[in-house]
DNA sequence: AGGTTGGCAGAACATTTTTTCAGTTGCAAT
DNA sequence: ATTGCAACTGAAAAAATGTTCTGCCAACCT
């Protein structure tokens, strides 16, 4: 609720270290900031120069004699992404606020927090790799209406649907519409059947194209599966078989379609091998990454990713962000 | 410990009133009080006017978002010393520290707080009127060397000793060397054998013209007797009966010689038509009056004159200042 | 529909705060 | 006693903050 500023002094009765007119100084920062007189005012109350109240009053706040606290849940998250920002070297943080602790809405309120902050980031002649899954959905759908100028929307991997790759680039088609922008798809399934097809669809003249293209990305959004998100193996492209032994090589997650580890590192399974999308090591030449995802399921996964420089930004849930953190509740 | 500004809003989830944007407002105010970055940082990272910046912590100042609290046990006597200047009108009130609980120690401990604020009150050609006892004592030798032009210091109280009148005007001769001023005394007894005596003794060429000089003071420094301290009475002046008729009369402390009750009336006893001493009523004449004065028997006759602004200022110890403010402890 | 009102955004201005800098003073070691 | 160091002071300049005023927009009323 109350948050207090982290560089608090270590106030070991520092405080009442000798040789600092502590009376003097208490007096100037009552006035200061409960009765709200000015620094001249209180100079001239006490008979005092200007400066010397000025200076009084810094050290006060650097004694820590004086504390100023926010008094709001909110304050909770906002000190949370700046410790996510110093943590893992990001540019940007976000926790959204209203975490219901349902899973189910999880995606919907990450995709609304991330849309604001990202939208500072469009700019014309962009171009914009972009993964799918509900929270980027999610995200386009929250999107503002920005015309943009010759900016190209990406999708990052192949389509989830064997029926139609209308739903699996909803979040791609839908953030393009409302930027504006050019929309490019890999036409192809995420996962194949064999090493072999995908070798084979990765050949193809268009796919190279659009594969091109992300690769001079700009920025890329995207998002993470728990190593127990049913979505790729609900769709069948992963045989509960697959999964299993994919799990118990160490998988924790899926990112862009591979399976990692924990130390974020593509688990070695033949299924990692038909995948088709952008690969990891690729995807850390794109300037900007930001990662928008949060719950239990992903933590371990999302750790792994971040402690190795994967993202420049990240949006995620207060409960995430304080695991991610290594913190107890 | 902590004391909080008194003007704290009644924040009865006004916080979470509808159309302020809190979640703006309180990340402004973690970047400006826990980060330390400026308005204008602010502004531009968060990509919207600096004004609306300011205004947004101004507001949330005004809420109680953001709460200053001032760590130091010196803050609740400053707090109480602007309780005293509001409550009884006071241009200066003083709370001394260094409060021991020993009554023996307070006398000195008041004088030595008492004199540098009262310092900055002594100009050239100025009258000093001055009582005396413990108190006043200790002021006086607590007092800085502070060379003034024409000043004089003049006892506004008769002899307290029998003997000579060296000790009994300690305060006053002591005082008048450090101002480098002209010192006079009421040379007679402060309580008189009788009425008659006093008014022929207050008949005195010199007892008048001292008096005459009195009356043109320009800052007055008092104290007061509890109707308990025993500073008179030891003295052989009033008869422990006197003491109790004037006691039972509704006297609850002794200012200026005379016997007041709680409502700061002279009590009617003939001991108070013997005091050879300035009159309480010639006092409120004078445009400064500080009373230096605390402990346990001085609160009632205390804030009997309070509540009457027989003083301009008062210089007090914690435990007496809330006392005379009504609070419990 | 047209006016009215209230609130907010932003520009310009005024004030306050902070920093910088040069000089001073007190203190300690020589 | 002298010299050097360090901390402190105040003046001035620079930066930041706070305020006022104007105009816009939207909601509301007639």
């Amino acid at each position: 609720m109350a948050r207090s500023q982290p560089d608090d002094p270590p106030l070991t009765e520092e405080t009442a270290r000798e040789g600092w007119p502590e009376q003097l100084a208490v007096r100037i920062c009552w006035y200061y900031y409960v009765l709200g007189l000015t620094q001249q005012a209180i100079a001239e109350k006490l008979q005092i120069h200007r400066v010397r109240v000025n200076r009084l009053l810094a050290e006060a706040r650097r004694r820590g004699v004086v504390r100023v606290t926010i008094h709001s849940k909110l304050a909770d998250n906002i000190a949370l992404e700046h410790e996510l920002t110093e943590r893992f070297g990001l540019e940007m943080a976000e926790v959204a606020i209203g975490d219901t602790g349902d899973e189910a809405q999880l995606a919907e309120v990450l995709g609304q927090a991330a849309a604001a902050p990202l939208a500072q980031l469009y700019r014309d002649r962009m171009t914009i790799g972009i993964a799918w899954g509900v929270t980027l959905k999610a995200l386009a759908q929250a999107t503002e209406e920005k015309p943009l100028k010759a900016t190209a929307v990406v999708s990052m991997l192949g389509s989830l649907t064997r029926r139609s790759s209308v739903d699996a680039f909803e979040a791609t088609t839908d953030l393009a519409a409302r930027l504006h922008a050019e929309c490019y798809y890999l036409p192809g399934p995420i996962v194949c059947d064999s090493e072999e097809s995908r070798d084979t669809i990765l050949q193809q003249p268009m796919m190279r194209e659009v594969y091109r293209k992300t690769q001079t990305a700009d920025l890329a959004l995207v998002s993470v599966g728990g190593i127990n998100s049913r979505t790729i193996r609900r769709m069948g492209f992963v045989t509960d078989r697959e999964y299993r032994e994919v799990s118990r090589a160490g998988a924790v997650g899926n990112f862009l379609g591979y399976y990692l580890d924990a130390e974020a590192r593509i688990v070695d399974h033949p299924v990692n091998r038909r995948v088709i999308g952008f690969h990891p090591r690729e995807f850390l030449k794109i300037p900007r990454r930001v990662m928008v995802s949060g719950g239990p399921t992903k933590v371990r996964v999302l750790h792994a990713l971040l402690a190795r420089d994967y993202f420049t930004g990240l949006v995620t849930d207060a409960a995430t962000a304080r695991a991610l953190l290594g913190e107890r509740r």
